[in-house]
Order: C-alpha cells, then structure tokens, then sequence
DNA sequence: TCTGGGGTCCTAGGACCC
DNA sequence: TCTGGGGTCCTAGGACCC
C-alpha cells in the first residue's frame, strides 16, 4: 500500500495556525508581488474565488466577505512543512517528500488497517503541528492520488480513503472525472473530451496502443496505474535537482540597466546559495529577461542567453559577475522590464568538479569563505552578508503588502503569550 | 493599476558522423 | 529522373506537477 499525504488548503491554514481568530474567516494568500490568489481557505473556495484569480479581480468578493488577505510566507510554509513532514516519518518506513504539502508514504509489509492508521496520522498531525491532513491509500501513486481527493471531497470521510478491492477501484474510476487524474492537465483532458472520455474509467477502456499513440509513454504509465500496476517508483531520498532557478516579478516596471542588473545579481547570488545547500556546481549560467507580456499596450522584448562556465562553480562573485555580463549582452534600452531570472545548468555533485588549472579564482579559498556568508545569512536572515552589488533592492523589490510574521523562524517574531 | 515561481520529462527535428 | 541509410547527440517546445 501506498498513501497520499496531502495538506488541506496548505498556505491558508499555516496563516491560520498562529490566527485563532480566523479559524472560520475566508482566507486568501497571494503570489509573489501580491499578483494571483495561489492558496484558499474553504470559506473562500464557497465564495467562489478561484484558484489563480489575479488578486485585482477579486476585490469586490474580498471587501464584501471581509476575505482576510495574506501576502505568501514561504519562510513560515517551509518551516511548518518540515514540522508535518517530521511526524509523518515516524509513521512509514519509507517516505518521500513530493512537495511542499505533500508526502507519499509506503507500508509495503505493513499490515496495520489502513483506516486506522490514517486517522492516527491525521490526529497525531493535528495535535503535533496543528496541520490538518487528507490521506488516501491504494496499491500505486496514481491511485492513491485519487484516493486522496475522495478523502478530502467527502466530509463524511473524515479525511481518510482506502482503494483496496477491485470494486472500490472500479467505483473510483468510474466517477473520477478525467481532468483530476494526476498527469493529465488541461490539453490533455481537452483531446481526451473530443474522444468521449470524460471519466478515468473511459480511459483505462482505451486500448494501450491507441493511448501511448495519442499521449505518448507519459500517457501509458498513468493508464497502467489506474489498472493498479505500478510505473512511478518511490524516490525515498530526493534525487539531486538537473537545474536551479530564481526569477521574478519586479515589484514595477524597470527600465535602467543598473536597476535590473541589481535584480539579476541577487538572483545570481540566491543560485549559488541554493547550489550550496545542495552540494552542487554549476557548467551553465543562464540569464532571462522580458518585459510584460499582458502590457500589449507595450513594445515587447524578451530574450535569454545561456554561457558555459570555465569551471564548475557555485561561487556566488564568480555566479554574479557572468550572470551581470550576459545581462548585459542582451540588455536593450527603451524598454519597461517586467521580470528577470537566473538559472543555473548542468549541475555536478561539489566533490566531483575537476580543477581548472587555468582558472585564476582560488577556489578553495571561495569554498571557505562562501560557508561562513552561508552560515550567518542562515542565522541571521537572507541578506544579513552580501555582495555589494547586490544593493539595496529598493527599485526591483517584490509587493508584499500583507505579509505575516515569521513565528517560528524569528525570535523577534514569536508569539507574545504573556498578556 | 493590477496577472507567481520552480521544477521534470518526452518528442520531434536538425546537425553531424560513418 | 534522380537525389542511401542508420545512428547519436543536442535543443526547442510542449506537456505536466505543485
């Protein structure tokens, strides 16, 4: 058996955890820049504020319900995530971290009912962090994705599903609406409507051949998992990342060459620190700029260019000195920049990179240096060491107009519970 | 006025080689 | 009227996920 442990309304009910008083309030938390709704609490889902509804649509709903409004918190998110992530690996032998609210959970071997086990989970999480969880178990990933969402559609569930039996699979697919099976989005579903296939169980009718002709091998693998044969296999450690990004939104439009080249750096130095943390360096640079898409109103320019690193790196002077000179090479005055990004490419594991011997930078002199900004920017916020081209943000800050504090990641924001 | 960010995998087609 | 065939590697683009 595998089981889908998937958080309810994630983002919305970490705001919540340290808000008591908006236990039954609609809530909403925003994108990055404040820009789309990316997370809501029940309450909203009823008022019928759609998921990824630019946050200007929705004013008039928000004002009208008093909807409580959150900036995103992805300090506060990560750190309540590894909370529930931590219980949760005291209940499984094997578990693997999908994303940031969810975990699959193998108890292959295990005979304990799944029905209990899922309701001590989902209490234990609840008392524990204060998360409140849906769990669905099955024989595969895509079932159990499926079971999942029955848990949490059907109140009278408590938030636990089992597919164990071929009838319950049957039942399942039978009123699993296409669109909802796991790896097969918006196109797909589209083409699936212009074959009469409107519920999983239409697809798994389907012959194989017709479905890898029609939806490639992506399509197959997902066919025979819904038939309960498994073709995801279970990644108990993450597999090391292939690339690594930072892009964003300017909080307004840019237009000078310093203004973005200040941006680009920061995201340039925020790479090499991720490649740190992973133990990784980069052969490839990548820098993207473009200006914005929906100002149609707008000449529009965009352009990316990607540069082979002499030696693999995650230096972040060395990082931000190529990322600044492509942006250069691609910078065109006259126009109002929207957003930026850096990405770094084929990664190598940090103990494997070969010296370059014509390479001037003293790498191991870098190394030493980059641990200790790693450990006080850790200790004392993102930001605390810099470059001194990284600036002071003050013209491509994001719009975080409502963000909440950090409760559990910052003594001067714990909770005051002495008056 | 306002429209997110960070990833993965697969395929088709072109370049290049023998 | 004719213009090989087969293999590998790389990249761009499209699909998907949360």
């Amino acid at each position: 058996m595998i089981a889908l442990v998937d958080c309810n309304n994630f983002y919305a009910s970490c705001e919540r955890l340290f808000r008591p008083d908006l236990k039954t309030k609609p809530i909403v938390v925003l994108s990055n820049n404040d820009g789309c709704v990316i997370a809501r609490s029940n309450e909203s889902k009823a008022l019928g504020i759609p998921m990824g509804a630019p946050a200007h649509e929705c004013i008039k709903l928000i004002r009208e319900h008093d909807v409580q409004v959150f900036s995103s918190n992805y300090t506060l998110y990560g750190d309540i995530s590894s909370r529930v992530m931590n219980v949760l690996s005291q209940f499984a032998p094997d578990m693997e971290i999908y994303s940031i609210d969810e975990a699959f959970l193998c108890f292959d071997g295990v005979t304990s009912s799944p029905e209990e086990l899922g309701l001590q989970i989902r209490q234990t999480v609840m008392k524990w962090v204060g998360i409140p969880v849906s769990i669905g178990f099955a024989p595969t990933k895509t079932l159990a994705k499926a079971a999942n969402r029955i848990a949490k559609k059907f109140p009278q569930l408590n938030n636990v599903f089992v597919i164990e039996n071929e009838q319950q699979r049957e039942k399942v697919l039978r009123w699993l609406p296409i669109e909802d099976v796991w790896g097969l989005g918006r196109q797909y579903s589209k083409r699936m409507a212009q074959m009469q296939v409107f519920k999983a169980w239409d697809f798994v009718n389907l012959s194989d051949a017709y479905v890898r002709k029609h939806f490639t091998v992506v399509g197959l693998r997902i066919k025979n998992e819904l038939e309960g044969q498994r073709c995801f296999t279970f990644e108990g450690l993450p597999p090391a990342k292939k690339s690594i990004a930072t892009t964003r939104s300017f909080g307004t439009m840019l237009t000078s060459l310093d203004d973005v080249k200040e941006a680009v750096v920061n995201h340039a130095v925020s790479c090499a620190a991720k490649l740190r943390r992973q133990r990784s360096c980069a052969m490839q640079l990548m820098v993207f700029i473009h200006t914005n898409g929906f100002r149609t109103d707008l000449p529009q320019y965009m352009r990316n260019k990607v540069v082979d690193l002499p030696t693999p790196t995650n230096n972040s002077s060395v990082l931000a000195k190529y990322a600044a000179a492509l942006l250069e090479s691609i910078f065109r005055d006259g126009y109002q920049y929207k957003k930026a990004g850096v990405v770094v490419l084929q990664l190598v594991p940090q103990n494997q990179v070969q010296l370059n011997l014509f390479d001037p930078l003293d790498i191991v002199k870098g190394n030493r240096l980059f641990e200790v900004v790693d450990k006080l920017n850790n200790s004392y916020g993102t930001g605390t060491v810099k470059l001194a081209a990284q600036g002071t943000g003050r013209s491509w800050k994001l719009k975080q107009e409502r963000i909440s504090k950090k409760y559990t990641t910052d003594w001067g924001d714990l909770l005051d519970i002495g008056k």
